[in-house]
DNA sequence: ATAGGGAGTTGCGTTTGCGCAACTCCTGTC
DNA sequence: GACAGGAGTTGCGCAAACGCAACTCCCTAT
């Protein structure tokens, strides 16, 4: 899985957590990259590992999962084209907090830890850019913490079903489809629910004609009917200003 | 609310947001401070509000919680001495995404979004520390998550207390307790569950001899046994290094 | 062809925990 | 001293959803 490709300028300054650098720091970025290729199905980072990188996907797609001791395992994000993966450990406690598996055939580019604490040194807007970065995924748990306190089964699959079809969706004939195979048990892990009920929920769903799973592949025909069951909970919250 | 009180170096080099600055940045961060006293009970933001700073709080305890649009509310976390909070807003959607009130009086510490970011770009440790900060949180969200998902009511009760009495805990003659009056409804709100299994959790365990509580105020006699209710999944998981 | 394995479905009984309603207890007020 | 209001408890019934077990379907390997 190492062929190594090369990485551009051009790609790099499209990265979020380097938006608004200057192209000399940019080269300076590039010169400390390791970028490597990875075949599907194929294990990037174990859970507890203490060899820690800051990585960014540069294509492909990966699923990063946690488990408990007891064989309980949750989904914790997706992660695309331009998303950094396993680099929030490198602050804490330098040990990868999941396990990142890729889903497709993919390619990353990695930083060490020195490394990308010297870019930040040097150039203070990769650190804002990754505080901006961690401060959206801080919100997005946060609210997946509360509709796990607050909502039911049901609702919780609409909703990481919309969630992904916005970040993953592409619109064909036949509905807009997921663009990677799920099985109901990662739907299952996604919602915070168990691989029965979701393939009860999903089966009712597809009996009601609202989706189809071809092949592990979901294509939601009805975006409507979901978007009623996930209802007024849809994700940003009514502004109450203050005098 | 409003006398200012004075903030020296000294309190500020104490703060995690500001820890490994030279003393000479350390003015410069005092210089566009404002500071403020709280009475108890006060609304220091609103969820939804525009006008975000970037707030440290300097003493007393602030509760930070979320409500849907349906009711339902959840406690995000509770905010002690040395603690950022508001702070994420001024990187993302520019909106409070919790209410902040005041538990007991308080000081607080505040920033205007283009202060800090100027002295962020002048001193990238600020940036650095902040990514920390955050990170620390994101992975307690996800931990959260998790156990949501996965765990029983009366085991997330009983997370929900140690993490209390780990964080804001005090040794006293009649056991370990939380330094400030807690509701039912609020040991609910923590745990994700609803004010009356959480009456039935806890008092089961008063009855059991394992804690009391006093004018709201919890007191554990038996720290061990919630920790056997709480098992293993104790917050930290197990490594797997490959090889 | 056939066996085996992974994924999905669904009937069924069981558990969990929600939530109303009724009650107690405590505290502060007039 | 009576009363209002907030907090807490608990009996009871009910809905949600868990999880086993049995079954189907499909794909691949020998």
């Amino acid at each position: 899985m190492s062929k190594a490709p090369s990485l551009s300028r051009q790609v790099l300054s499209n990265l979020e957590l380097f938006r608004g650098l200057p192209p000399t720091a940019l080269d300076e970025v590039l010169s400390c990259a390791a970028t490597r290729s990875l075949a599907r199905d194929f294990r990037v980072f174990n859970q507890g590992e203490t060899r820690v990188r800051a990585h960014v996907l540069i294509n492909g797609w990966i699923r990063i999962s946690q488990s408990g001791s007891e064989g309980a395992q949750i989904v914790v994000r997706f992660i695309g084209p331009g998303d950094i993966f396993g680099a929030i450990s490198l602050f804490t406690d330098r040990r990868y907090p999941a396990d990142a598996d890729t889903l497709t055939e993919a390619t990353e580019a990695s930083w060490s830890d020195r490394a990308l604490l010297d870019l930040m040194n040097n150039h203070p807007q990769i650190a804002i850019n990754a505080v901006r970065i961690v401060g959206q995924r801080l919100q997005e748990a946060q609210h997946r913490v509360r509709e796990l306190a607050t909502q039911r089964a049901e609702r919780r699959v609409a909703h990481a079903l919309l969630r992904l079809l916005r970040q993953v969706g592409t619109t064909t004939s036949r509905g807009i489809v997921i663009r990677f195979p799920l099985r109901r048990k990662d739907i299952a892990d996604i919602a915070g629910t168990t691989l029965y009920s979701a393939s009860r929920i999903l089966s009712a769903w597809e009996r009601a004609g609202w989706l189809k799973t071809l092949d592990r592949r979901i294509a939601v025909e009805s975006l409507s009917e979901l978007m009623r069951i996930a209802e007024d909970e849809s994700g940003r919250d009514i502004a109450a200003p203050s005098p």
